[in-house]
RNA sequence: GGGGGUGUAGCUCAGUUGGUUAGAGCGUCUGCCUGUCACGCAGAAGGUCGAGGGUUCGAGCCCCUUCACUCCCGCCA
């Protein structure tokens, strides 16, 4: 019988000496003494080392295989002497003395050395070749640790009793959210599916229809640009809804799901335990300047604006008196920095577009830095109370108003926190981000526009919608944020047509709004829909932060560049006259 | 759409104030080598310095234009 292998590449051990067997692999490396060669050949499973000499009569054929050809040997398995044993090799106890060899395919001089390169590659040049890229050991094992995380993530949400769902690919375009990709159709010309951006409006169909409890390992495709975190085009969530549940059951469900997936994975690295802290929106862009906290970073922004309130620091009371605010971010220990670490900030801060980063230092018994004598000893000590200033600390300062300035003290404190090394990077902290706001005022035009998602429960229903003034309405709408990633976002979900209609309403869309763009989910709910909820994880950035990696695309096995193109496949790629044509587009 | 960074050998990079024939490591090729495991030793080949224009006696280096990649902002309900 012919066969390719009786093992592979990693399976060989000491027990096996004397079998003769049969392997089949990539010439991973090739050490050639002149009258004896060495092939550590490597499959997926791993590498073993051949040996053979001159009295071999493949030895010729052997020493002149390149690195990277497709090889099989046979041998016998044969201890190495303990001189010669590996043992950072999982295979180093054995060999095998080569007895006969097909070269199945003879590789040419390669564009990227797949072994032991200490360098970094170009991303450009990985991707152009990415199937001799994804066989270096870091791509091919991230490939591989994606494959057991969604593996395990399938199987904890069958245990926790959920159905999994295909949803259409060709669906149509939705008026909302990001830009979509559209697919022209040849049926009916001048109309066009869109790839869709999530399943949402499908999971929650399914729930009308009675499911109860879905989820999905589903592709979303969004037309936007990318970033490290985010990948070109398409991206791959784990979508989740449920029917007849609270918020407080979403979360409960939900956190020993990831919780337990991420220890599975961790390695030591320490995860949080549930249940996860919840952080209302407001307070975060607050206290962490953003609304997705790095909970690693141990620091705190802290409004100190009554501090500088009618002080004689002129440029901050005069600020604080115009509505705008001072935040403080503490930087412990940081009062030996040199002044140059002092002017380095603040050059971050000019840089950033702001005046600039104000400080006081507390050291040798007394306040130091530019701003402290300005202030008398009653406020001083007003700063060091909400602080908690101790000496050798300092503080920083950011002035001015809105959100901008808010998200700013955000990125100061980010920028302290690795500054001042205070970000452990062994933890795995999760945290809830809720009350989101329904409604956002829109700079512009200034009326209220929707914040995030339009289907989400406006909080008090439509008791709120008629009585508060709608900047004030929080929703039933939910991030989860794991070490500054926004991992999950997730909703109650707005069931009842009445409500619907008044929430478009606020936000400036009529009846025929709502009922054109929304049609198929608006005829649902009017024949008993299911009060119901759900949320998504971001599957890749899930990964991505067990990989430890900084870039998305690093455990995705084909993606595109940041410009949107396929390297390897040349997408996007013009297509026939004749193709156009049956799609009813005319060029030019 | 905007801002930053990068572009020099197959790969990763160095290249001083503008000055002789543009270098290194890895890879490739050739030769030697029977216990290596990033094998070693000796040698060789390999360059439109992203492209175009300009300044200059002279440009990898300075100026202008442009292209590509990448990071960030916008955008991502």
């Amino acid at each position: 019988m012919h066969q390719y292998r009786t093992h592979t590449c990693g399976a060989l051990r000491a027990e096996n000496a004397g079998q003769t067997v049969k392997l089949s692999g990539w010439v991973q490396r090739k050490r050639d003494h002149g009258n004896l060669l060495f092939i550590d050949l490597r499959d997926n499973y791993g590498v073993t080392q051949c040996v053979l000499d001159t009295a071999s009569p493949v030895f010729g054929v052997l020493e002149k295989v390149r690195p990277e050809s497709v090889i099989t040997v046979t041998g016998q398995v044969v201890l190495r002497t303990d001189a010669t044993i590996n043992p950072k090799m999982d295979t180093g106890e054995i060999e095998v003395a080569v007895e006969t060899a097909d070269i199945l395919s003879q590789a040419d001089v390669l564009p990227i050395q797949v072994v032991a390169e200490t360098s970094e590659l170009s991303e450009e040049h990985r991707l152009t070749y990415r199937f001799l890229d994804l066989r270096r050991e870091k791509p091919h094992a991230n490939i591989l640790l994606r494959n057991k995380f969604v593996y395990s993530l399938r199987r904890r949400m069958w245990d926790a009793g959920f159905s999994e769902f295909q949803t259409p690919i060709l669906t149509a375009s939705s008026p909302e959210g990001a830009r979509d990709f559209l697919v022209p159709s040849r049926l009916h010309a001048g109309k066009f599916y869109a790839l869709p951006q999530a399943p949402q409006q499908f999971k929650q169909l399914l729930m009308v229809s009675g499911f109860d409890r879905y989820f999905q390992i589903a592709p979303c495709f969004r037309d936007e640009d990318s970033r490290a975190d985010r990948s070109p085009g398409e991206f791959y969530q784990l979508d989740i809804e449920m029917s007849f549940v609270t918020q407080d059951e979403i979360f409960a469900t939900v956190e020993p799901v990831i919780q337990g997936v991420f220890t599975e994975f961790a390695g030591d690295r320490s995860v949080s335990s549930a249940p996860f802290v919840r952080i209302a929106y407001d307070e975060s862009m607050l206290t962490y300047g953003t609304d997705k906290p790095d909970l690693r970073n141990p620091l705190k922004i802290q409004d100190v604006s009554d501090v500088f309130a009618g002080s004689s620091f002129g440029l901050f009371a005069k600020a604080v008196a115009e509505g705008g605010f001072v935040r403080a971010i503490k930087a412990p220990g940081a009062a030996n920095r040199p002044r140059s670490w002092f002017d380095k900030m603040n050059g971050f801060a000019v840089e950033s577009g702001f005046g600039g980063l104000g400080y006081v230092t507390l050291a040798d018994g007394g306040a130091k830095g530019p701003i402290a004598k300005n202030l008398d000893a009653q406020r001083l000590e007003k700063l060091y109370q909400l602080t908690d200033l101790k000496q050798g600390d300092s503080v920083f300062f950011v002035c001015g108003r809105g959100e901008k300035t808010a998200k700013f003290a955000g990125t100061v404190r980010t920028l302290l926190g690795n500054e001042l090394n205070l970000i452990d990077k062994n933890q795995f902290i999760f945290c809830w981000i809720v009350d989101f706001p329904m409604y956002e005022l829109n700079e512009e035009t200034g009326k209220p526009e929707f914040s995030h998602n339009p289907f989400s429960m406006p909080q008090g229903e439509m008791d709120a919608l008629l009585n508060k003034d709608p900047l004030t309405i929080k929703a039933y709408q939910f991030d989860m944020v794991c070490n500054g990633y926004e991992i999950l976002s997730g909703a109650i979900r707005n069931h009842r047509p009445d409500v619907m209609y008044k929430a478009f309403e606020i936000a400036g869309y009529g009846p025929e709004v709502v009922e054109s763009k929304f049609a198929g989910m608006l005829a649902a709910f009017k024949f008993g829909a299911p009060p119901h909820g759900g949320c998504a994880f971001g599957i890749d950035r899930l990964v991505m932060l067990l990989t430890n990696e900084d870039y998305i695309r690093e455990v995705i096995a084909f993606p595109l560049n940041q410009q949107g193109m396929d390297l390897l496949m040349k997408a996007p790629s013009t297509v026939t006259e004749k193709q156009l044509r049956e799609l009813h587009i005319k060029l030019r």
